[in-house]
DNA sequence: TCTGGGGTCCTAGGACCC
DNA sequence: TCTGGGGTCCTAGGACCC
């Protein structure tokens, strides 16, 4: 009988942390990353100091604007650097344990069984991952150590930030059973108002119903999971190195687009883009979808399978091009366009050669025709300012 | 309040095949 | 003339997560 221990590592307000940290003027100061207010778009991250004043991730930047003081700072988000800090921080974890599974840029899962003969206990191998991390990068995180997936992750939101919470096999139930049922996988804006309606609050109380009650309320599967949940009952297997299942790339406009150059040059975009990605990940996709949405948050997708696999800006911006126009969408004030590749061929590992890129081309795209399109995005960047466009810009310009 | 961007997973209906 | 059951793939939408 070998009982596994997972521990859950999740970097403290990641982005705002490291706008804090490289710009020591912001230390202190309630600090927004994400969108500019007075722009579309919500709060990616903020620091504590902007917590304090209630504003969320996820939440509009509108409203957050509303709630902070004047001194608060609103920086847009650097993915490279995030993911260069990320990358560092997931190698060092990897000097913790050879078993981690990184789920985001700033959330890793480490199966840490058996090395308390080598380290010391659960709560010696917490102190020492934070203490790696804290000197190499100045940053704090949150650690928390289960006998389960469920159980680290929760523990490591229990305290927060630079918090160190250990849940042994033995008081699993006790922590589990007063914490509201909002934290339980897959409970979310829908099925919580449905639990809820049942007079259900914490995680006791779901475990008050038996498994068929369960699945009546929410469906066989869905019901399974919270019911096993409720008992601390989950995976705890690790798995280093999981596959991605798709690239996608979309763009919210800073105003709504009528215009059907700027629908199709933002399309070519997107399509270099994930095209680029794709080549870069030696994979090539059967399955583009192109992604829509409208006033009023009406969104749609449209996909199609191509008889061959492909990782060419051009089929793939076409395929979605030639989509669209065949849909009764002309004319329409665009909030939100982008695509998405996925379908992996199956065992895509082999590297492609440069020359093969375009070799399905009839029209492989010119020199002539990328400065065009950069020049596009550029006047819809200066017409709707830079968010219009994504962060795919900043790296030609 | 007026809603980003990048993902994963599930459901459900229909096509198609055996 | 009515019609089973299972499996797989495709497509659209939606819930949820970070």
């Amino acid at each position: 009988m070998t009982a596994r221990l997972i521990m859950h590592v999740d970097l403290d307000a990641f982005f705002a942390s490291i706008e804090q940290h490289d710009h020591p003027e912001y230390q202190g100061r309630p600090l927004v990353v994400g969108a500019q207010p007075g722009q579309r778009g919500v709060v990616a991250t903020c620091s504590y100091e902007a917590r304090q004043f209630g504003v969320r991730s996820a939440m509009p930047i509108s409203e957050a604007a509303r709630r902070l003081p004047p001194e608060a700072v609103y920086v847009r988000p650097r993915m490279a650097r995030y993911l260069g800090v990320s990358q560092e921080i997931m190698s060092i974890l990897t000097q913790v344990s050879p078993l981690v599974e990184p789920v985001s840029v700033d959330e890793a899962y480490l199966d840490i069984s058996g090395m308390q003969r080598l380290i010391g206990t659960p709560e010696t191998i917490g102190r020492r991952t934070k203490q790696l991390i804290q000197e190499a990068t100045g940053l704090t995180v949150s650690v928390g150590i289960g006998p389960n997936r469920l159980i680290a992750k929760l523990a490591s939101d229990f305290r927060k930030p630079d918090g160190l919470t250990f849940v042994p096999v033995q008081r699993v139930q006790a922590f589990l059973a007063p914490l509201p049922l909002t934290v339980l996988r897959g409970v979310g804006k829908k099925t919580a108002p449905l639990l809820q309606r049942q007079g259900l609050r914490s995680v006791a109380d779901v475990r008050g119903l038996t498994l068929l009650e369960l699945r009546k309320l929410l469906g066989d599967l869905a019901g399974s999971r919270i019911y096993d949940q409720a008992r601390g009952i989950a995976s705890d297997l690790i798995l280093p190195g999981r596959a991605r299942k798709s690239i996608s790339k979309e763009t919210t406009f800073a105003e709504d687009v009528t215009d059907p150059d700027t629908l199709r040059d933002t399309l070519r975009w997107a399509a270099q883009e994930v095209g680029h990605i794709a080549r870069q990940e030696a994979l090539k996709g059967h399955c583009v979808t192109l992604k829509i949405r409208f006033r009023g948050f009406e969104t749609h997708t449209r996909s199609w399978t191509l008889s061959v696999p492909t990782s060419a800006d051009q089929t793939i911006f076409r395929q979605a091009w030639e989509g669209y126009q065949g849909e009764s969408w002309q004319g329409r004030p665009v909030r939100l366009i982008g695509l998405g590749l996925s379908g992996w061929e199956s065992g895509a590992t082999s590297l492609p050669l440069q020359g093969e890129l375009f070799t399905d081309e009839t029209n492989p795209p010119s020199d002539e025709r990328e400065e065009r399109l950069y020049q596009t995005l550029d006047e819809v960047s200066d017409k709707f300012g830079r968010s219009s466009v994504g962060f795919g810009l900043q790296r030609k310009k």
